[in-house]
Order: C-alpha cells, then sequence, then structure tokens
DNA sequence: CTGAGATCCTGTCTGC
DNA sequence: TGCAGACAGGATCTCA
C-alpha cells in the first residue's frame, strides 16, 4: 500500500526546474544509498533508445547521491551516472515489491530492496541514458548556466544577448543559456519582468536582464516551495497535489492580474503558447 | 553559427 | 454516437 507517484501525472504538465527539483528531493529519500538490485526495460524506444548495457552497470551498485541539472535528474554511482529526463508526461511510481502490474507506458523500472521505482511515460519524450562522466555527457556538456546560481546574474544575461535576435522568450527557454526554465516560467518571469515576450533579445537593457534574472530566480524559488506548478495532478512524494498553479498569474489565463480589464494576449511564440500583457508588457 | 519550422507521441477536445 | 483533425509541448534535427 505504499504505492504513490513522484511526478507530474498527466497530459499538459511540463516538469520545468521547480518540479523537477520537488521530484529529485523527494527520490532522494528513496534512493540514497540504496542498491540497485535490478533493472528491466519493458519498452526502450522513448526519446533515445535505452541503453541494453543499462543493467549490468548498475547491478549491484549503490547510489550514492541523487542531483538535478537543469530539467535532468541524475542518480550518481561511484562509477558514473544516470540521467532521466522525464520528458513532458514522464512520472515516477515508487511501487511495493509485490507489485508485478505493468501498466499502459510503463517503460522501465528499478528494483531496490523494499521498493520498485518505475517510469511511465505516455507521449514517450522521456528518456534515460548512462554516464561513464556526468559532465561530459552530450546531454548535460552543453548545458547553460542554473538559474539559481550566483553565476546568473545580468551582466551574464545581458552579455548573451548581444547579436541574438531570436524573441527573449525562446531566449530564456534556451537550455545552452540558461536551464530549467520551460515555457510556463518563462511566460510568468517575462510577466513580472514587465517585458513583451516577442521582443528581440538584442533589443534588451540591461535593467531589463537585471529583472528578468531576478523575476526568474523569484518565480522558480516560488514554485519550489509551493511544491511545484499543478496543471492537473502533480502528485509530491506524499501524494497531495502540489498547487502552485494557483499561484500562475499569466500562463493559462485570461485577464491580465495588475490591469484586470485588459484581456491577456494568447500567441504561439516559436510554437509554443504563450501569455502576456500587452499594457503592462514592453 | 543562427533561427525558424518540422518532428517525435498520445490523450483530450472540438466540430461535423 | 463516431470519427477525423487539431492541439499540447521539450528538445533535437534539418535546412536556409
Amino acid at each position: 500500500m505504499i504505492d504513490f507517484y513522484i511526478s507530474p501525472i498527466n497530459i499538459i504538465n511540463m516538469p520545468e526546474l521547480p518540479e523537477v527539483e520537488t521530484i529529485k528531493n523527494a527520490l532522494k529519500k528513496v534512493l540514497s544509498k540504496q542498491v540497485i538490485l535490478d533493472f528491466e526495460i519493458f519498452n526502450s524506444k522513448l526519446r533515445w533508445i535505452i541503453q541494453k548495457n543499462i543493467k549490468s552497470i548498475i547491478k549491484n551498485n549503490a547510489v550514492e547521491k541523487v542531483t538535478r541539472r537543469g530539467k535532468y535528474i541524475c542518480i550518481n554511482f561511484k562509477n558514473g551516472s544516470l540521467i532521466i529526463h522525464l520528458g513532458m508526461t514522464g512520472i515516477l511510481k515508487i511501487l511495493d515489491l509485490k507489485n508485478n502490474t505493468i501498466e499502459k507506458h510503463d517503460h522501465y523500472q528499478f528494483t531496490l530492496k523494499k521498493y520498485k521505482i518505475r517510469f511511465n511515460d505516455i507521449r514517450k519524450f522521456g528518456s534515460v541514458h548512462w554516464a561513464n562522466s556526468l559532465n561530459e555527457h552530450f546531454l548535460i556538456r552543453k548545458l547553460g548556466i542554473e538559474p539559481l546560481n550566483n553565476t546568473f546574474t545580468q551582466e551574464y544575461l545581458f552579455k548573451k544577448s548581444r547579436n541574438r535576435k531570436l524573441s527573449v522568450k525562446n531566449f530564456i527557454m534556451n537550455q545552452n543559456i540558461v536551464t530549467g526554465v520551460g515555457n510556463i516560467y518563462a511566460s510568468e518571469a517575462l510577466f513580472l519582468s514587465k517585458i513583451n515576450p516577442i521582443k528581440k533579445s538584442y533589443r534588451l537593457k540591461e535593467y531589463e536582464c537585471k529583472m528578468l534574472v531576478l523575476s526568474i530566480k523569484k518565480v522558480l524559488k516560488n514554485a519550489i516551495k509551493y511544491g511545484g506548478t499543478t496543471l492537473r495532478n502533480f502528485k509530491k512524494i506524499d501524494g497531495n497535489p502540489g498547487y502552485f498553479k494557483q499561484k500562475l498569474l499569466v500562463y493559462g489565463k485570461e485577464f491580465c492580474p495588475v490591469c484586470t480589464n485588459s484581456k491577456l494576449t494568447k500567441i504561439k511564440i516559436g510554437g509554443r503558447m504563450s501569455y502576456y500583457c500587452k499594457v503592462c508588457q514592453k
């Protein structure tokens, strides 16, 4: 009766940095110092084919620590790391050892001494990789700065944005610039910064970069505090849904929370739905 | 190198 | 009721 999920659990949920951080922290409690007794693949065709040799590498190997880099969960062993991405619909189920019911969209699982951890992903945008050296892995090595680090500053963002013609929204969602910001928190941070998401990056002023850096940090920290955004049924380790959704200012909303009479503009930028107030955001 | 657009996937929703 | 088509989006890939 210990079955519970520790990931966003429905379609239309987008695990971004706060959600992955929350999941990582939950996973840490279950996985730290544990020995992997088995690794089984039910369906290897995810975003990338799951490497067949993972089982032989991690079997009887002990987890040293669980970390996060951008939107990736890293399970670190003494000789390397597993890199897990949840894609859009990936969830991790913590199951009783006796649970042998493989459900639709279950793709792989770890067996520990007391639990099984099973990955389920409807849209198969998720992935799992083994890396002998985490920071040299192709998924990790190109990643930009962690937004909650002190090195993520207005000077950095200003410098990086020079000569860039793409929209600010796509710019801050580029994982090679700053990691972990996805569609929801990009919209939120741009609203707090009073910056129009379609503005060309090279036109950002220094004070706008300052606002943007502060807003990104604020939005992400706040979301972590509230346990990640709930779009439908995000469940934390205790099984209670997160409730940051109610805290969202513009994403999925109809009216501007500041100038309440203005209808928010809803357009696609780079193929992604974007919400902003054309009165407040210039 | 840059940036725009296609692509992968499947459950849900809309319209005929 | 049934079914076709649109839609959602993270990250990579292709192409100009």
